[in-house]
DNA sequence: CGAAAAGTTGATATTCTTCAAGATGCGTGG
DNA sequence: CCACGCATCTTGAAGAATATCAACTTTTCG
């Protein structure tokens, strides 16, 4: 475990490395775990899928971070539809498809685990778990429905609240500290998730440091006051008093 | 059939009403067809589902139009998160929830038919569909990821003509002429699908009048150059000289 | 240590919303 | 059938939000 560059969650905060993540509080990840592949790691910024590949089952992720993005014309800026953390599923939107999405690379290092199927069939009859699936499918919809009708409608400052919100249950999910966290992808790469300029997160990042909503250093978030950040993240254009 | 409210499209381009449909081209429908109820008839502006009903099945939409909005609080101005079109399914967001995701309001007069079943196990037991249901979910994963990372990232005379070109694929898929079709929705409608004000969707819509682009009269709309709106639609920030 | 990448900050430009006024079309009742 | 009133649509002008461009600082990594 420990001559590997160990993915780390809070390793700079601990000033010590955590353990890779051997089981998840998500239940769907639970369900689905006896199916898999033994874990493999992938180091960091290495692509695991390509938009050539063709679907061949699910991965799981264990531990790290990952991304997958929309591919561009050379000069774009890249277009990031996902950050996948431990206990989430890569490859829900291939199912029945040809071929995957678009690019998953890995940020940090990641282990994963393979579902392995070409086809929805071939999963279905050898494993009998179409309830399983349809659920993960069904939430993954209403899930990603809902953060992207959110980002979508609300100005900047309100998508980054929310998407450290998000990021905070997430951990807060896995066990760890709502509240301190580090975040392994780029200023750029959040940029590009959330649909903005790099500069307009710095600049947002900063007045929410002056404001006293949290202290960001590098990939080291603090939030410190969370009924703030949550204030923020439901605002909206129509009705900037919000008050709840 | 006279007697009732019909719906109808291209009732004022080609001075006669259509007759409702009876079959689509949609292979997901024609594989759903035969589980479903008799159509049922909903007068334009009529609530279908309300964000308090209990899941209780999936809508197919035979005919007319309907729309699926987001709650907001009084005076905010309504989010609408889809269209649904002859051919569509309603409630693929809300299978394995509790509720329904958000109110269904029929626009204009629309016929539907309901399969019923109020968790997915009665329906998989009773049907065994999986495959079917499965398909049509992760299908519609990647669609609706697909069209709200357009919106999300394009600017809004990109969203419209991409708006206007999907609307016209549709259309098209249902027999019907793709350059010369009627939408009931109005214009701030389509602004709060498209997440604009309406004020810039008739500012663009008469841009694009003034440069040839098409033609549109209250809820008729011809287009006149499908490469040039293609064209726009394909554009972004990065590369407004997109050639292809 | 030095070069390249990433992050921050300021000035400017653009896009889009908001507010406001007017125009157009639609339904209703005379 | 026409007139009135309401809702929708259009257009203009001002303002806010955000992107872009540019300079500079900090960090990372060979």
């Amino acid at each position: 475990m420990d001559d590997v560059d160990t993915p780390y969650i809070f390793s700079k905060l601990k000033n010590k490395k955590t353990e890779i993540f051997t089981s998840t509080k998500i239940n769907e990840i639970k369900s689905l775990r006896d199916l898999s592949q033994p874990l493999f790691t992938l180091r960091k910024k290495t692509l695991l899928i390509t938009e050539r590949d063709k679907f061949n089952g699910l991965y799981l992720v264990h531990s790290g971070l990952l991304k997958q993005s929309h591919i561009r014309k050379p000069g774009e800026s890249e277009i990031i539809t996902h950050f996948f953390l431990p206990g989430d599923i890569i490859g829900l939107d291939s199912i029945c498809e040809h071929h995957y999405c678009g690019p998953v690379t890995s940020i940090e290092t990641s282990s994963l685990s393979l579902i392995k199927f070409r086809n929805i069939d071939e999963y279905l009859i050898a494993q009998e778990n179409h309830n399983k699936l349809l659920r993960v499918l069904s939430r993954s919809i209403r899930t990603e429905h809902a953060r992207l009708w959110r980002t979508l409608s609300q100005p900047s400052d309100a998508r980054l609240a929310y998407f450290l919100i998000t990021m905070s249950n997430k951990f807060s999910e896995l066990g760890y500290s709502p509240n301190a966290f580090r975040l392994a992808m780029s200023r750029q790469e959040i940029a590009n998730y959330l649909c903005m300029a790099s500069e307009t997160v710095s600049r947002i990042i900063s007045r929410f440091e002056n404001e006293g909503l949290l202290s960001a250093n590098r990939h080291d978030y603090f939030i410190l006051d969370p009924i703030g950040l949550a204030t923020i993240a439901k605002k909206n254009r129509s009705s900037p008093n919000f008050s709840g």
